[in-house]
DNA sequence: TCGCTCAAAAATGGATACAAAAAGAGGCTG
DNA sequence: CAGCCTCTTTTTGTATCCATTTTTGAGCGA
């Protein structure tokens, strides 16, 4: 089912967010079709396709060049997602939830609260609240209504660190991090009381706070990664 | 420089938001290309683009087909365009604009004002406040300092009455018309004012009810539009 | 030694040919 | 008469070839 296009572009996107392709690098048609053995249409389409993700930039007659991710990219991404998270919070509220999302939040919580009571290593606390953590933001992103919203999102969201599956982890503090995603945790529960009751301007709020923790946090990190080189964990399935 | 592939998209596009293309239509890359006389390879690229603005659907197997606007895909498209763009006012204001932006926004603003001010028949008073408020919001858009605000906004402009472009007007009624431009002119003012003093939260609530006057505003033509059958102007340039 | 020009090589955009897969229509069989 | 199977047509995915444009490098001249 794999097409040999989607199948470059995954690959592609892959060693890209995880650094194997150099920032600034130049890639070409030819050179991406003779790396991976195949034509140059599916080459083709499958820089157009990262183009559009925003991963490589195109230099009109020069080829595509990986874009170099700056830590203004990381906060502008962690901004605009803030944006519309929020939106989408509001409108879902606004409009009514349906009882299949809300079952969706509801298990989620319900996860991420179990979770947090148990003792599990930090390894595995950090995978199982990412999993939670997904579902329940995709829940409110996907199916509050607006379309577009998840269309847009679907379109940035490829930009490290702003994707969902990008939350990083500074596993170097475990006690810290289990306090992070408890802040977390009680903010879903309060969004999902206020999607319940359908204010709008409180789930609104909420998200909004819920994104600023993340860039705050996020901004923190990146200073870290950027002087000190420390890791991340929680990584990128596509 | 138009490439082939450009001007399909461009011609295709126009002929989609003009409703030139029956929404619903399919579209394949044999027809498009038959059509236009180039080969497949253009058509491919165009309609992969077109897809990516939002303007036409994928389904798997059968083509392209040209997706139908509705009311909802208006709001929508407002509802987002109103995030981003409240977005790109605080953090034009919390970041400071250069002089080179100040002054735009200031021509902007003159222009408007000596519009209003004149005597202008209706048409002419359209068009000119219409270029003066591209001018306007896309300063604040593209160079806001986050470059993924214009670059998210870029890639979802193209859907009907979001575009800067499609701002509508009923000219059956001039009175309420100039008013309202007058109203959206002392907003661009306040706005201004807010971002010179570099106060992040009242740019971003003052574009926000701009915004959400354009959406009430669609809201109530669109209704027209949709019972009545109300003509539009300040059209569609790309 | 520096700069200019011209040529060659490479890269992109477009055209076409080929194969595979899927949808539709029509006939065949139970 | 209905359901299924098959053949045809349509459409997509891929490979390769051609042309145009750009870049780079070498050589020559001042």
């Amino acid at each position: 089912m794999h097409s040999s296009a989607q199948h470059l572009q995954s690959v592609v996107r892959r060693q890209i967010v995880t650094g194997s392709r150099e920032p600034g690098a130049r890639i070409s048609e030819v050179a991406l079709a003779a790396e991976f053995d195949v034509s140059r249409t599916p080459a083709r389409t499958a820089l157009a396709s990262l183009e559009a993700e925003g991963l490589i930039e195109k230099r009109e007659g020069r080829g595509y060049t990986i874009r170099s991710i700056s830590k203004a990219d990381i906060s502008n991404a962690i901004a605009v997602r803030a944006a519309l998270e929020s939106l989408a919070a509001k409108t879902l509220a606004e409009t009514g939830m349906s009882d299949e999302v809300e079952a969706t939040l509801l298990s989620s919580i319900s996860t991420t609260e179990s979770i947090l009571e148990s003792d599990t290593p930090v390894q595995e606390l950090l995978d199982g609240y990412h999993a939670a953590n997904v579902i329940f933001h995709e829940a409110i992103m996907l199916k509050c209504g607006n379309d577009l919203i998840a269309h847009t999102f679907e379109r940035i969201a490829m930009l490290p660190l702003a994707k969902l599956g990008s939350l990083v982890f500074d596993t170097t503090n475990p006690r810290r991090e289990r306090m992070r995603l408890m802040v977390g945790h009680s903010q879903h529960v309060i969004l999902l009381d206020a999607l319940r009751q359908r204010d709008g301007a409180r789930a609104e709020a909420m998200m909004r706070e819920h994104s600023h923790a993340t860039l705050n946090y996020a901004d923190l990190f990146v200073r870290k990664v950027y002087e000190n080189g420390t890791r991340t964990t929680g990584g990128g399935k596509s």
